[in-house]
DNA sequence: CGAAATTTTGGGAGCGCTCCCAAGCCTAGA
DNA sequence: TCTAGGCTTGGGAGCGCTCCCAAAATTTCG
């Protein structure tokens, strides 16, 4: 069933049915009703590939998730994500085609992303230092949007939460309670949001005029068992409080705690981020830094849609707040227990 | 830069270009390395649109996840499965496509997912009982494999484990440590894997000519939360051990039972369903069944494009393998503790 | 060496749609 | 009544590719 088709049975022409199905106001009212009686009659339904060929748009997304470690992927960050885009896309009649690339991709793979004529804009999540196709995206003119900011070039429209804010204020709430042996996990530094946070945590330090001992900063990896390692590692060295930089890395560690008889937050406090959903249900509850991962995921759609729909413009920037989420995690620290 | 522009700058025709591109053999060696020249020189990538509507096919699978419970994609079964799916589409140089569709769709989505003229296939995370999308898939003529049996129509090829078979030997496990009140957290009876496990616990007791008794059997929603506040209302029951119907929902249970300062496996026993990653870090780790969802994945995406190439052939199936796998959620049984 | 068989190449047609321009229709005002 | 102007409509061209058939080039073999 096509076009010409549908043009038959409803007594007009390929264009008039064209116009009808694309909603164009030249028709009139008494032809368009007939031509959507028969659409309907006969379930017609635009031929994507036709379309995109002629029309040299398609409505369709790309969403590229870089991923290293594939474990990563299990961490609920990317279905929540992926979940903001995809309703953004239902919202706005567009679709989504999907990439798990390992992010040492070669030439070729990129190019398939970018230059495969049929998507009208791509999506990169989970942001790594120096991705070769962002650096290909923002050479070539296909419009793209990260989700995660992009730490050099200033040309790129990205959504993304203040990370290096979040962990400083999530250390200063630490710091606030009375701790001041604080370790952090980090996650991994060749990712803009490990090395963010990273940076603020040590800006907390600062803030207070402490110095930062580097026996205390650990690199995880975002994932549980990278977190479980680094707990482990970091006992010894005996921290009063843990800034872990996700919440799946501090489950990790609320693990290897459990293992070694330490209670939390007595012997040792923590501090998650993201808010992942299994972060108030853990035990403790975390305290966390809690970042709208699926908002970001339907901002980041509805910018790359917009971009589509205007080109040329300067890019787009969108912070999202975070809010620091106070569970069981830490308590009233150190300070209040002495009395 | 197209066909026509490649065939220019390496001599040679249009025709030509083509069937170096689509690896034909009837071009000949020297003509073939000049015009992969000029392709790699200027990076020439078919227009993906152009291709799909000149050839009738697109090397693109649709992935539909109809999802009711927007907390159930929070489970790593889902990202998993796409993993899977994902890897086997990188493999055979295929695309995916993802909708994540509301399972009560109007007949124009169901049209445009199964008519758009784009994809050449769907793979349907489908577990419903009754998904009109599958039933619309079954009509049609496009090729089409489901995750999770079809419960009547056994004209669909599916990839699915023994759900039944798989409860049993779990709660069978249980029955031979010597529990004896053994309770069941069920997942959604209209999803087909619910229904399922469900039956396997039932023909388990049967199997040691053991009544079942409906208060021990409390619907969840393969939910964390489902889980919680089933075990709760489970609890004044006592149960001596609970076949909590996935892992997700075990991990539910468990919070129930830690606040209510119920000792697992001492006082109650545990059971899951799946062995997610986080089920042997849970405390205790989780006794569970194995079932491998990732190679669920590739194998259904393996099995759409066997379809595709040869279509009109027979329905496949193909069951996989579960493993039971012991941890620490039940241990020696009440038989052992009693001398 | 020449004809037949085989390999290799070129070009037309067409996939289903959009876009554009021209033609047809209708209305209103002179 | 006639015409200018605004609605509607139709049809050609073309998006970039594949498929098919025929032509050209090459090889094979008597």
């Amino acid at each position: 069933m096509n076009l010409e088709e549908v043009a038959r049975l409803s007594g007009v022409s390929r264009s008039t049915v064209s116009r009808v199905i694309n909603n164009d106001p030249n028709v009139r009212e008494d032809t368009r009703q007939r031509v959507l009686e028969v659409v309907r009659r006969v379930g017609y339904q635009p031929n994507t590939a036709a379309r995109g060929l002629a029309a040299g748009h398609t409505r369709i997304l790309g969403l590229v998730i870089p991923m290293g470690v594939s474990a990563l992927f299990a961490d609920p960050y990317f279905p929540l994500l992926i979940q903001g885009i995809s309703s953004a896309c239902n919202m706005h009649d567009h679709s989504v085609m999907l990439w798990l690339a390992d992010p040492d991709y070669e030439r070729r793979t990129i190019r398939q992303i970018t230059h495969n004529g049929l998507i009208d804009g791509v999506i990169v999540a989970s942001m790594l230092m120096d991705d070769p196709l962002v650096q290909a995206l923002a050479e070539g003119d296909l419009p793209f949007v990260l989700v995660g900011r992009h730490p050099t070039d200033n040309r790129v429209s990205y959504v993304d939460v203040d990370n290096r804010a979040a962990a400083r204020e999530a250390v200063a709430h630490l710091l606030r309670l009375g701790y001041r042996r604080i370790a952090t996990i980090t996650g991994p530094q060749n990712m803009i949001a490990g090395a963010d946070r990273l940076d603020g945590y040590r800006a907390a330090l600062k803030d207070r005029g402490l110095a930062f001992d580097p026996d205390l900063i650990l690199e995880g990896d975002f994932t549980e068992a990278g977190g479980y390692a680094a707990m482990q590692r970091l006992l010894p060295r005996r921290p009063e409080a843990v800034f872990v930089a996700s919440d799946m890395m501090a489950l990790g560690a609320l693990r290897a705690l459990r293992e070694a008889a330490c209670r939390v937050p007595e012997d040792v406090a923590l501090v998650g981020f993201d808010d992942m959903p299994f972060a108030a249900r853990a035990d403790p509850p975390l305290t966390t830094v809690r970042q709208p991962v699926q908002r970001a995921g339907a901002i980041a759609a509805e910018m790359l849609i917009d971009l589509i729909k205007h080109p040329g413009q300067g890019p787009r920037r969108v912070i999202l707040p975070t809010e620091l989420i106070i569970r069981a995690s830490c308590d009233a620290g150190p300070k209040a227990r002495k009395h």
